[in-house]
RNA sequence: GGUGGCGUGGCCGAGAGGAUAGGCACCGGCCUGCAAAGCCGUUUACACGGGUUCGAAUCCCGUCGCCACCUCCA
């Protein structure tokens, strides 16, 4: 069965065949870290983490690309914002201090760390390369006002608005088209030109003159430095199609690179049905989020839409998904303490890998996670040892390949009792010990005393199940 | 005005011409001293109106509602 993927460019369904085989270029358009890092971002690198993955897992070598925007519009502005009022931090520490924590976020995630992760600044000069080439081919021009702003011709490219569908004269104006000396509303900067109101430090020499990049350039410029001017997938948030990517693809075919085979977009996260934004005050940010939950249980929260839909968060969104995961946990919980130690992992089912190979189904993945689940719990309940392994392995290996195996390293912070371990061993000493004095109230038919013991526990957040031959203590 | 998408049971969320997706919640049963966990089972669906078909949530037409994007000194 082959890798099916949904191009939005062919809006359709297509067979994936990686360009050079056994291998695939993956860019991804990372966040302009001009503030603090949210729900969005988080899917959205999820998403490319878990194709990433299970590219892998098919036995491709994966080179993911995904970059950092750090000099923007936005970056500037914030910044000046923050020192009129009376701050003294500087875009581009502002830009770092965000970088950094998008890094955090995604490494709290379990996200794995693109191959690289280039800089916009660290690449200005591959970009006024291949603004001098776009001039070269009569698609860029410089404006005739002695300035250095440089615009991408749009009339010169007359396959432009291929990727979205959309008609040049069918698209609203830019507000800005005729203070700027455009020929065309529909030009886009590839250079912007240097403002005695901006920071010298945030100017860059060019051919033009002194300035800094547009938008869309830099993406060209890192995806084709680091994957060659041909590679097999760009991704990106479904709001980046138009125009960011849009103007990609035109300023790299128009500059003679085949560019990107597939396009790919990433659904967006919904609030009561909208769309989150910072004016409607119902932004999630990252922080909050892992604060509010542990890591793994988000991930699998990101994980429950299919990529391509809406995902829709609420306030129970993140005790369903709790719910549902710990699901999972207990039975390997329950399989593990049968079988007295780790469970070897299994091939992954058919049901699983299908849907994979499906456009990345994950949520029909996480069925076929729950299917083994539901059989594997049955079998515990039957003492069935074989069936029990067979079903155990196979989740372990699912897990594996979706980022959510809760024993893995990865999670080992983010889990069980809080503190040093010494701390935890003299908790669960204690516990053993009530737990003890309980077993024995209880064999004594003393269950007001049994059960004082176990709703102390409860207040404390300890939760206590018997089993047959033990009763088990988590923490709540 | 243009482009793309969506509307599935209390909630989340798959599917896409013919059986039960899955999870959460709820209810009943089994198990348990009682719980918890687990297992079994019941209930509640495909926005609306037409059409095609032996058969439509799934295809076609229309209507309604919702969402995203439409170029960056916003």
């Amino acid at each position: 069965m082959k890798q099916r993927i949904y191009d939005s460019r062919a809006q359709a369904l297509v067979d994936f065949a990686p360009r050079e085989a056994g291998k695939v270029g993956m860019y991804v358009c990372g966040p302009t870290v001009q503030s603090a890092p949210h729900i969005g971002h988080l899917r959205s690198a999820l998403v490319y983490d878990q194709m990433r993955r299970w590219f892998a897992v098919t036995g491709l070598d994966v080179t993911l690309i995904r970059n950092v925007t750090d000099i923007d519009d936005k970056i500037l502005d914030n910044a000046r914002i923050g020192q009129a009022a009376g701050g003294t931090e500087e875009w581009w520490a502002l830009a770092y201090r965000v970088e950094r924590e998008f890094t955090a976020a995604y490494e709290a995630l379990g996200v794995l760390a693109p191959t690289y992760e280039p800089r916009a600044t660290a690449n200005i000069a591959e970009m006024i390369a291949l603004i001098e080439r776009l001039i070269e081919r009569g698609h860029a021009y410089q404006v005739g006002d002695g300035t250095a702003n440089v615009y991408f011709d749009t009339v010169s490219w007359a396959a432009y608005g291929e990727l979205t569908r959309q008609q040049r004269d069918q698209m609203e104006d830019a507000a800005d088209s005729e203070s700027v000396g455009k020929r065309d509303p529909r030009d886009f900067a590839l250079w912007k030109a240097y403002r005695d109101t901006e920071p010298a430090s945030a100017a860059w020499a060019s051919p033009w003159g002194p300035g800094r990049p547009g938008w869309h350039i830099e993406c060209s410029a890192m995806a084709t430095r680091y994957l060659g001017t041909e590679f097999d997938i760009h991704g990106g948030g479904l709001d980046l199609r138009f125009p960011h990517h849009e103007n990609e693809l035109a300023q790299s075919r128009a500059a003679g690179h085949e560019f990107a085979e597939h396009w790919v977009h990433n659904g967006l996260v919904n609030t009561g049905g909208q769309k989150m934004s910072k004016s409607l005050g119902n932004s999630l940010f990252a922080a909050d989020l892992l604060a509010s939950a542990r890591p793994i249980v988000l991930r699998y929260f990101l994980g429950s839409a299919h990529y391509r839909s809406v995902l829709e968060f609420s306030d129970s969104s993140l005790t369903e998904a709790a719910a549902a995961f710990e699901r999972i946990e207990g039975f390997l919980d329950r399989a593990g303490a049968l079988l007295g130690g780790e469970v070897a992992q299994r091939e992954l089912p058919e049901a699983f890998t299908a849907a994979m190979l499906d456009d990345f189904a994950i949520p029909q993945a996480l069925a076929a996670v729950h299917e083994a689940v539901r059989a594997g719990n049955t079998a515990i309940d039957a003492g069935d040892v074989d069936v029990v392994l067979a079903r155990a392995g196979e989740v372990v290996a699912m897990l594996g390949v979706l980022g959510l195996d809760p024993r893995a390293e990865q999670w080992a912070a983010g889990s069980g009792t809080s503190g040093d371990a010494a701390a935890g061993d003299a908790l669960g000493s204690l516990i053993e010990t009530l737990i003890a004095q309980r077993t024995e109230a209880r064999a004594n038919k003393d269950f007001a005393t049994s059960d004082a013991i176990r709703d102390r526990l409860l207040d404390a957040g300890i939760a206590l199940e018997d089993t047959p031959n033990q009763t088990r203590w988590s923490l709540t």
